[in-house]
DNA sequence: AACTATTGATAAAT
DNA sequence: TATTTATCAATAGTT
């Protein structure tokens, strides 16, 4: 039997492939010629490549010698991340925090920077207290004798005071008298105290990664 | 005159280039062409497509449509930034940042804490000696019997102390003795002095960027 | 960069 | 999806 010859390839329009079948065996076939043209680069020129690829569906096809993230990475880092919203939403709140956590850490510190200087009267004050500054405080025998007599003055107006008192109190009859200036113990207290399917992968080898899921194509 | 025909295309082994020269052609020619093909795949199939090549020099190319970083930003979101040991060591320096200044936080919260409660030490001994909380501090017209009685003993026993000294005093001769209790005014003063103080982009063609300068391999 | 003979890629059919 | 076939497109070597 005559046996009918392919016609072969065919020029073809470069534009969308609307019948679906068709241009899914395309995608494919293309894809493949891609990934294999640019591992031929890589390897005769010792070049590093990435080759990121959506699907209409969004299904992911990636090619990268060493790898991708790498080359990824080194593209990031020489492009800084443009206008992407969400990074810029992200860097934004992220110095903000920062911000705020500085403010209130300063304003702590200054809390802090006075309320130590309040200590520092307190602890005066009881320095001074326990070093019994004033000379009413230190004990009888160690007071000289001008300070005996003004305590003796002092003491003479208490007195008279006291007695004063006294005799209003009894007279208003609340309660007995006594005789001022009876011994009695008790002296005066203190007052203070955070693969899909088929991967290919040599190190020295270009790589090619399918995030696609089974053999759909979209 | 007969002319040479060229000898045309050979084929040639898939293994890298030593001639640099040689290998300069070959990329810039293999470089348009994977553009190219990567473009055809576009139209014809509409994916979205991004190829970044960095040349030995560590120069960049890049193709994208509709346009790399758009790609690029999918395919991170998709894929968990991997190992990348400069990610993880920039993450690992922020948050021990964070921890840090945290920490710091803490602990001058903590101290202001401490020094606020010896703060309120302080105020309330300035309210109590404000308010004469103590009886023996108060004018002694205001006192009560049983206030007035301990005075008395009190004064009883200060009494007797100042006198031995005052004795002891007279008899190593060193000034006049006087007589107790001989009125004078200047009543006792408060015990504690309570007051020391104080890239190009086409949204319908793929895109093709450049970064290397001018037409350089290396 | 332009040319051209040849290889390599692939559209269409199976 | 894999294979085949006839063609088209890419490109190595030369100019």
């Amino acid at each position: 039997m005559a046996k009918k010859p392919s016609m072969g390839r065919q020029k073809i329009k470069i534009a969308k492939i609307e019948v679906k079948n068709h241009l899914q065996v395309t995608f494919s076939k293309r894809r493949t010629g891609l990934f294999k043209k640019a591992s031929e680069l890589c390897t005769l020129c010792g070049v590093e490549i990435a080759i990121i690829v959506f699907s209409p569906a969004g299904k992911v096809f990636s090619f990268g010698h060493p790898n991708v993230d790498s080359i990824v990475a080194q593209f990031l880092s020489r492009n800084p991340p443009p206008n992407s919203a969400t990074h810029q939403l992200i860097e934004a709140h992220r110095s903000a925090t920062l911000r705020d956590l500085n403010s209130q850490f300063t304003q702590v510190q200054n809390e802090l920077e006075g309320e130590k200087k309040r200590g520092e009267t307190l602890d005066n004050m009881r320095k001074i207290a326990s070093e019994r500054k004033y000379w009413w405080e230190k004990p009888i025998d160690e007071l000289g004798l001008n300070e005996l007599e003004q305590l003796r003055d002092s003491m003479e107006e208490l007195k008279k005071n006291t007695k004063n008192q006294t005799n209003k109190l009894f007279v208003e009859g609340n309660v007995n008298p006594s005789p001022f200036f009876v011994p009695n113990g008790s002296g005066m207290v203190d007052s203070v105290e955070t693969k899909p399917y088929q991967i290919h992968d040599s190190s020295t080898n270009p790589h090619v990664h399918n995030f696609g899921y089974g053999r759909g194509f979209f």
